[in-house]
DNA sequence: CGTAGACCCTGCGCGC
DNA sequence: TGCGCGCAGGGTCTAC
């Protein structure tokens, strides 16, 4: 499910809560994600503090004031729940770190949830988290200025890989998945199997401006739900966004009224119109 | 080198 | 109602 503005969403949920509270204990009932967990590793991170809570791409950055920290990634399917200390388990509940957070008596629980596992719990015991080697072939961040239409040409160049699956490569620009690709690229009127070498630099300007645009869009949406729902369940987790070409296979394009197609580029479902994507 | 495909895993919705 | 199937928004590894 999560791309990067649903883990926007729940950086911003979670810093609230999280910063200032100390790991008091963990506790992991399923070792098998897509690394298992190093148990005696988490563990040595009992009794410090949690700072600053950051994102890169698609993973979440739980830095410890004592250095070090938890990086998380929550794959398809998975969530980081905040809870009030001993809420009914879920059999999926992998991971689950104890806190003396400040509001709640009794302190908090974070729980890592993630029914299919393709998600990720990994620490580190000093140094900084974001010089994970995880996250060293990451390419830039989409609001980072790196991330131009000059980059997105020379990136580009000579590549005959259609654009969709350049924009879905996390090493060309992190954080994009298969939703927020296919909608941009609607917005942009960009056909999705147009080969990234033949994009002229106004197109790719037009596809930069998009991603940004929808991408923006969606974080705004996270926060308005964040703000209307969260806590009542204390779940820091997904939001409907509207989405305007994804899944809307057969149907009407909202802007020029052809009929959305759906083809498959890398086993990947992508949508498109070929009314007005060209 | 760049690229496509297999694979990891569970849950859901659909057609029969 | 039950069952089998295809599909799912993640990333990595391997082979061509």
């Amino acid at each position: 499910m999560p791309e990067l503005p649903e883990v926007e969403t729940i950086r911003r949920s979670l810093q609230g809560p999280l910063e200032g509270a100390r790991l008091l204990s963990v506790r992991v009932r399923d070792r098998r994600l897509r690394r298992p967990v190093r148990v005696a590793a988490l563990e040595r991170l009992n009794g410090r503090r949690v700072g600053d809570i950051g994102r890169r791409g698609k993973y979440l950055l739980l830095h410890l004031v004592e250095g070090g920290g938890l990086l998380l990634h929550l794959g398809m399917s998975g969530r980081v729940l905040l809870l009030s200390r001993g809420a009914a388990l879920d059999t999926h509940d992998h991971v689950c770190w104890q806190l003396d957070g400040a509001g709640a008596r009794g302190g908090i629980e974070m729980r890592f949830r993630d029914p299919r596992r393709f998600g990720l719990v990994l620490s580190r015991v000093s140094g900084d988290l974001s010089r994970h080697p995880l996250l060293a072939s990451l390419g830039p961040e989409p609001f980072d200025a790196a991330f131009s239409v000059d980059y997105l040409r020379e990136r580009a160049a000579h590549s005959r890989r259609p654009v969709k699956n350049m924009l879905m490569d996390a090493s060309v620009v992190a954080g994009l998945g298969n939703i927020y690709v296919s909608e941009a690229l609607w917005v942009a009127g960009v056909n999705p199997l147009t080969q990234a070498g033949r994009m002229s630099p106004t197109r790719w300007g037009r596809v930069r401006e998009a991603i940004l645009d929808v991408l923006a869009a969606a974080i705004d949406q996270g926060g308005t739900t964040l703000n209307d729902y969260r806590n009542a369940s204390g779940e820091a987790g997904y939001f409907q966004v509207y989405l305007q070409v994804y899944g809307r296979e057969a149907q009407a394009c909202l802007r020029c009224e052809g009929s959305i197609r759906r083809v498959t580029q890398s086993g990947r479902s992508t949508f498109y119109c070929p009314g007005c994507q060209h």
